[in-house]
RNA sequence: CGGGGUAUAGCGCAGCCCGGUAGCGCGCGUCGUUCGGGACGACGAGGUCGUGAGUUCAAAUCUCGCUACCCCGACCA
């Protein structure tokens, strides 16, 4: 087969990126920063979404949309917030444009100033809670469970297709409680519905923890994440739930009325995961022939294709086709049959494999004859030859094996790729060749943290939770320590 | 915002040093042969060489300015 795509081996980064843009699922765009998701990726996104949405609401919630603009003055109101987001923010200052008479095209009417100017949303914690403050009165209007699916913009100095793009689009949870303990478990709820989606859906193993001060989203208590290992050995963000304590409540004063008729602050969560998973999805299963998709995610699950020669073999062969995509379709399977005479097989099959498409099916005269079919599965790229008959029941319990080859493939990737260190050389040295997650002990200072990273560029992916502490040295600083951490360099 | 680079057909690039009528591969169109792993042949369409000035009989090529984009840092889901 002609090399259509850089090879990961030779340059992950080369490779990601062209995947990306060949697959189908995203371009850059006209505009900076920014990228256009085409049918192909929506569609991954699509599916996505309905599944978390639907694990969203089976957890109680309800789905809500707030405004695009943000005024300036609401996103000063939490310190940390507006010190952690003021970097990468757009700002719409004017609202009209006119005629630029001296060099043609327009130019923006002096005029037209707002004057208060708007914050396209890097995230809607303020807008939000500025709106809570009018729909919480009493105990009674508690707790708030709402989700929003919309785009965010963060203007990022550099950026990658999916992982870091000026625009995404994404889905924040913002609930609100009668008391903390409620909170922090719709914190750690929502965070272990991440990981199950990504496990479960994405085929993706992650891990769960805490976020260390650092890293801690800004105006949050505690950050609860998952983190994946990509196939770099870099970890990747996946997910975050954040435990706001009263920070908002306070900021946007929003007090209700207890059963004991007291006036109190809500305590607060929000969460979000973004089109970045498509990045993860990419980034985990792939190989050098092009995207692996996860058949629960996969927008087609099965294709089929023809091989013939004129149109009478095609009838002949298009009875059959039809006739095993409906059986399939019954059983709630997606299948395309791809009929159209402008491409040839070998090409077809190619970009299906590009595709990520989990099982391929052919059918020539040869399986007309011998009532067989050629079944190719996209994670082994194994391909045999299969009696037509109880095809389509061995297709459903291939998915499922699929489903979770592919998962097992990248949880062992991962064990491979984790270990623990004790000596900073170790640590150096594991970092800077092998890569992969590295436990290790830290004194839990923040200076300790930075050090690390300015030496070896990795990060405290994320603090775990429910472990046995377990006393040691901290890598760097060489004092006291009662838990390790987990390291990675990461995107 | 620091350091490096690039800009020539839809995409990827050569040509520039040494100025002289715009080239290659892929893709695209038509026709024919093909069709079980990205087929082959023939013919064809498509570019005022990012932009503005300068030097010159003559500029993709030399000089200066501007703009955009890419990579490496800092920032970050």
């Amino acid at each position: 087969m002609a090399k259509v795509l850089t090879s990961k081996e030779e340059n992950y980064s080369q490779w990601y990126n062209d995947l990306v843009i060949k697959a189908g699922l995203a371009e850059n765009s006209a505009v900076r920063g920014c990228m256009v998701i085409k049918p192909y990726g929506y569609a991954i996104w699509e599916k996505m979404r309905d599944q978390l949405d639907r694990m969203f609401k089976a957890t109680g919630h309800e789905n809500a949309y707030f405004p695009l603009f943000i005024p300036k003055s609401f996103f000063s109101k939490e310190a940390n917030h507006v010190e952690g987001f003021a970097k990468e923010c757009a700002i719409v200052t004017h609202y009209r444009l006119k005629k630029d008479d001296k060099n043609g095209g327009v130019e923006v009417d002096p005029d037209a100033a707002l004057e208060e100017e708007l914050i396209i949303r890097p995230t809607s914690e303020t807008i939000i809670w500025n709106t809570y403050k009018n729909w919480i009165q009493s105990y009674r209007d508690l707790p708030l469970l709402i989700n929003q699916w919309a785009n965010v913009v963060r203007w990022e100095m550099r950026t990658r297709l999916f992982l870091r793009t000026a625009e995404f689009l994404w889905q924040e949870g913002h609930t609100a409680h009668e008391t903390k303990q409620e909170a922090i478990e719709e914190a750690e709820r929502m965070v272990n519905v991440y990981a199950e989606f990504a496990e479960k859906y994405m085929a993706l193993p992650v891990l769960i923890g805490l976020k260390s001060e650092a890293e801690r989203f800004a105006g949050a208590v505690e950050t609860y994440c998952i983190e994946a290992l990509m196939q770099d050995g870099k970890a990747l963000q996946a997910g975050t739930s954040h435990f706001l304590g009263q920070n908002f409540a306070k900021a946007f004063d929003v007090q209700f009325t207890s059963k004991e008729g007291k006036l109190e602050y809500v305590w607060a969560t929000s969460w979000g995961v973004s089109t970045r998973l498509i990045g993860a999805l990419v980034m985990a299963h792939s190989d050098n022939n092009g995207l692996v998709l996860p058949p629960k995610l996969a927008p087609t699950q099965v294709v089929i294709i023809p091989i013939y020669k004129g149109p009478e073999q095609l009838d002949g062969i298009s009875e059959t086709a039809n006739h095993i995509k409906k059986q399939l379709e019954d059983k709630g399977i997606s299948v395309k049959f791809d009929n159209r005479d402008t491409h040839k097989p070998g090409w077809k099959f190619a970009e299906y494999e590009l595709k990520g498409v989990p099982v391929r099916l052919a059918i020539g005269p040869r399986d007309l004859e011998n009532n067989t079919i050629e079944l190719a599965r996209r994670d082994t790229l194994e391909k045999s030859v299969m009696p037509q008959e109880g095809i389509t029941g061995y297709i459903e319990t291939l998915l499922d094996e699929i489903q979770q080859n592919i998962y097992n493939k990248a949880l062992d990737f991962r064990t491979a790729n984790t270990c623990t260190a004790y000596k900073w050389e170790e640590f150096v040295d594991i970092i800077e060749n092998k890569g992969g997650f590295v436990y290790a002990h830290w004194d839990g200072t923040i200076d300790t943290e930075n050090k690390i990273k300015e030496l070896t560029k990795a990060t405290i992916r994320l603090i775990p939770m429910g472990d046995e502490k377990e006393k040691g040295k901290c890598i760097y600083s060489g004092k006291e320590s009662h838990r390790k951490a987990l390291f990675a360099r990461a995107y």
